[in-house]
DNA sequence: CCGACTTTTCGAACATGTTCCGAAAGTAGC
DNA sequence: GCTACTTTCGGAACATGTTCGAAAAGTCGG
């Protein structure tokens, strides 16, 4: 109805209506929209408007939202600086699981998409060779294929964990809170019950908030590792 | 317009409009829902028609659909039988740790709701004994309160992560699929670039199909005990 | 019995992701 | 130019979680 004129002339041999759209066009209107207003901001209607087209028309370049999500994933990994890896294999194991998760806390909005089914099928190579590196460190250190897959899924998993936690911190709910559902309570715990909890008491906010991401990433490579090295490794 | 009496007569001293409906009326209802219809069918607009009221009165009874199904864990919790936990100390922390996983994997819908903010104070003690069990393993190898927070988060990321991921698979994206986006192929992965991946190939699917939770655990578990204990120990 | 107050109920409305389907705008063959 | 055929476009509609505001149904003090 007030579409405009076709962006570029219809190419030779190509039949159909020619689209005003293109996947590049939405990829950089959805960086846009995110660098502008925040990636909360980010729905498809106003993506849609962002560009000039009507909601519904983004679903003939892309498959749904996460499909979105996961396309600039990849368009992001692009742009991702390579960590300089070190000459220890089990090192680079730790060092390549953090520059995911570091990129990952930057791109709050990969967030949802983390765990779609067959995640590393739908990966692109520029950010694929972040898993590939994880898999290199692994046989490196004496692993065969198999382990090496079992360390990267373990990696994975603790990685998701921490970032999905992280990404819904700080979503206080409530305010002044509807009588409905207790507040939590850190300092009410049952001494005789739970008596550990208890003793933390108030401490465990503090405790909880801290970033142990590389500690606890360093213990399950080393354990991880423990169980594929002889003993004397 | 439509509803029938006050289920009960008002108890004295009460002012205000009598409820019909109840909180405990409310997880009944959405109990009964989950057993019959599966737990996707669980929506508030269900919910209420099960239960015989309008919709938006739910919520004057839960903060939210996440409040509900916070709710609702405490509640199996409740239910949930107690593992024997052995004498080893790390072994408890391994059992009770696979306790939690496994409570996690029977009620799928708890995975909407495992990252909310605050997640330890949002819990009844019918489930924080499962928390405290892990402290109290942590400590008894020799942690401080501090290292045994330390131990607790790492295995919940870790479980966390195992069970998102593992709540997202087999959602297979398109069936015969639009030209849109591309399928995940796991045999076409260029071998200069990224050799590991293209060794493993098509194995990837199956390899990443296993349940490995347990022996990630138990490799987390140990690493992070070692990096607590003197190295003799 | 009446007005003030309190609590509960619920219909209307909103934003979201997504599907459906008819209209629009081209090419290909005649 | 006309009729297929093909592809893209986009408005209407749906289900979802949730907010708002007004009406309902009680208690309490007089």
């Amino acid at each position: 109805m007030m579409g405009g004129m076709p962006r570029s002339i219809a190419p030779k041999g190509r039949t159909g209506r020619p689209p005003l759209t293109s996947r590049a066009q939405i990829l950089e209107g959805a960086r846009r929209l995110i660098d502008r207003d925040g990636w909360e901001k980010l729905t498809i209607r106003r993506l849609a408007a962002e560009i000039g087209v009507g909601a519904t028309t983004l679903y003939h370049h892309i498959r749904s939202k996460d499909d979105l999500l996961l396309l600039l994933l990849n368009d992001y990994a692009e742009r991702f600086e390579r960590p300089e890896l070190p000459d220890d294999p089990r090192e680079r194991i730790v060092v390549t699981a953090t520059a995911i998760h570091d990129a990952l806390v930057a791109w709050p909005w990969a967030a949802e998409i983390l765990t779609v089914d067959g995640f590393v099928g739908l990966l692109d190579e520029s950010a694929l060779w972040l898993v590939e590196g994880l898999l290199a460190g692994a046989r490196d250190c004496g692993c065969d294929e198999e382990q090496a897959v079992h360390v990267f899924r373990s990696v994975w998993y603790y990685t998701v964990g921490e970032i999905l936690v992280r990404a819904h911190s700080g979503h206080r709910r409530g305010g002044e809170g509807a009588v409905v559902t207790r507040e939590p309570s850190f300092s009410g715990f049952d001494a005789s019950r739970v008596p550990h909890l208890a003793a933390i008491g108030e401490r465990w906010p503090e405790l909880a908030a801290r970033d142990t991401y590389v500690e606890g990433l360093r213990a399950l490579v080393d354990g991880l590792l423990a169980r594929t090295l002889p003993p004397g490794g």
